[in-house]
RNA sequence: GUGGGUGUAGCUCAGUUGGCUAGAGCGCCAGAUUGUGGUUCUGGAUGUCGCGGGUUCAACUCCCGUCACUCACCCCA
């Protein structure tokens, strides 16, 4: 048997390259315009340092985590998320010492040992951010704000935005005890994962799907309205300001999240084209995780969204660009002067095909045809004697001589600003 | 980790109650006279029928196993 890719693994082939490219220069140019600096970490680290974050109780960390032993033994992970690795590199590197608040991005692959399904895969991107240092509600409505941007200036609508908090320090253990007291004569009701739930993470209760559950939580205690006054403020005053900023949005009392840094206001951005794994984008505060991992007392906020996700959203646009030029020779093999002028156009930016093979005239124009090639520039012996090209609009099947030394920048004035079709 | 569906040419699939050299469309390659593409016409190439085993005179078709893909659960971006 041939080999083939790891399962829940893939190649991202040429011909979808260029919806990746697209997204991820999107992506970099809105984070760097909200001040966000890129950051990248190692693919892996010391497995603690995910124990340690995202919690020993988490399936990321007790059952998906690639984890590894290197040659002097040392426990190693894939990254599962990439939140844990930046709080690493914040306290390694000192970075409270910088001006307030760090913000900073990442784009790259994540792993996570999982069964693959539709928009979930055992390799996968992310896109992030987190700002880090200051404890501001506008961050956290920024992070909403970019979190919701990028997919839309990709094109993607329809986009649902929940939010919630799930409280501090003091009014989360004061509700947890709540809820588990509602349930405590219902347990029997319960699904039998929920019932797993109530001794391991109640709150994941409230996010079942299972009717059973729903029924039951459903008249009991809500987290959001349990909030202790400060908690309450701030989740009111980050709706506050994503509602001026025009983002359509929605509390959603049973939402919380998986991982156990969280605090305070999270949020999720759902697409309902996507099947069961429906999260484009989710985020939110961890006020706890720096100082629990070693550094000190410091705020910060977050979010990540799955590239792959939003890829699937994009399936049927096409951002291939189409900014190049065929070079069709004939009546000779390709001598040096051809080979010097096809380098001389590459050398100036313009990006040039070519066939590198003795076919027909028609044959090479089939070809420049094929792939999209905005012009042809054909040169036979008559053109190389004058010193001449032919220029083949392949649109609108018109052509025009011009000279060879001239080439460059007439052919440069034919293309507006290089970039992506469709956006 | 659990459950359902699927696995036949590069792609999308057909293949009758097991029976001759396994098919279609698309794509690909080549031609339709001399240096001009996307249409049309003609011709052509391509398959260890996922892999391994079993039943049978005979298996792409039945049985078992295995791997992969896929969807859902779990979990999560």
């Amino acid at each position: 048997m041939v080999v083939k890719t790891v399962r829940g693994t893939s190649d991202i082939l040429p011909c979808n390259v260029d919806t990746w490219q697209a997204l991820e220069l999107v992506s970099r140019n809105l984070l760097e315009a909200y001040d966000y600096k890129e950051i990248r970490t190692p693919v892996f680290e010391q497995a603690g340092l995910f124990q340690k974050s995202v919690g020993e109780s988490t399936d990321i960390v007790s059952k998906e985590m690639y984890v590894f032993s290197d040659k002097k033994g040392r426990e190693l992970a894939l990254r599962p998320e990439g939140t844990a690795s930046i709080v690493r590199s914040f306290i390694e590197h000192n970075m409270h010492t910088q001006t307030l608040p760090v913000k900073l991005y990442y784009i790259g692959p994540f792993f996570r040992y999982e069964r693959p399904q539709a928009g979930r895969t055992r390799q996968f991107h992310q896109v992030g951010a987190e700002a880090i240092g200051v404890e501001d509600v506008r961050l956290d409505a920024e992070i909403i704000d970019i979190a919701v941007q990028i997919p839309s200036k990709m094109g993607i609508k329809n986009l649902k935005v929940m939010l919630n908090s799930i409280g501090c320090k003091e009014c989360r253990p004061k509700y947890i005890k709540q809820l588990l007291g509602h349930l405590k004569n219902k347990i029997k009701n319960l699904c039998a994962d929920c019932n797993r739930r109530y001794s391991t993470n109640p709150l994941r209760i409230l996010d079942c799907k299972k009717p059973e559950c729903i029924q039951n939580v459903k008249d009991g205690p809500t987290i959001t309205e349990n909030l202790c006054a400060k908690c309450r403020n701030k989740l009111e005053t980050v709706e506050r300001y994503i509602k001026y900023l025009d983002i359509d949005y929605q509390i959603q009392p049973y939402l919380v999240r998986g991982l156990d840094y969280y605090t305070g206001v999270i949020f999720e951005i759902t697409h309902s084209q996507l099947g069961a794994q429906n999260v484009v984008a989710a985020g939110g505060r961890y006020d706890n995780l720096i100082e629990q991992m070693g550094g000190r007392p410091t705020p910060a906020v977050g979010f990540a969204a799955g590239i792959e996700r939003m890829i699937m959203l994009l399936a049927h646009r096409n951002f291939q660009s189409n900014n190049s030029v065929c070079l069709a020779y004939l009546d000779f093999s390709m001598d040096e002067r051809v080979f010097k002028f096809l380098a001389e156009l590459r050398q100036n930016g313009i990006h040039t095909k070519t066939t590198y093979q003795e076919k027909t005239l028609k044959n090479q124009l089939k070809t420049a045809a094929k792939s999209n090639c905005k012009f042809s520039l054909i040169l036979g012996a008559n053109e190389l004697l004058k010193g001449t090209v032919i220029l083949r609009n392949m649109k609108t099947s018109t052509q025009e001589e011009i000279m060879m030394d001239n080439a460059v920048t007439i052919i440069k004035k034919k293309f507006p600003l290089g970039g992506f079709r469709g956006m």
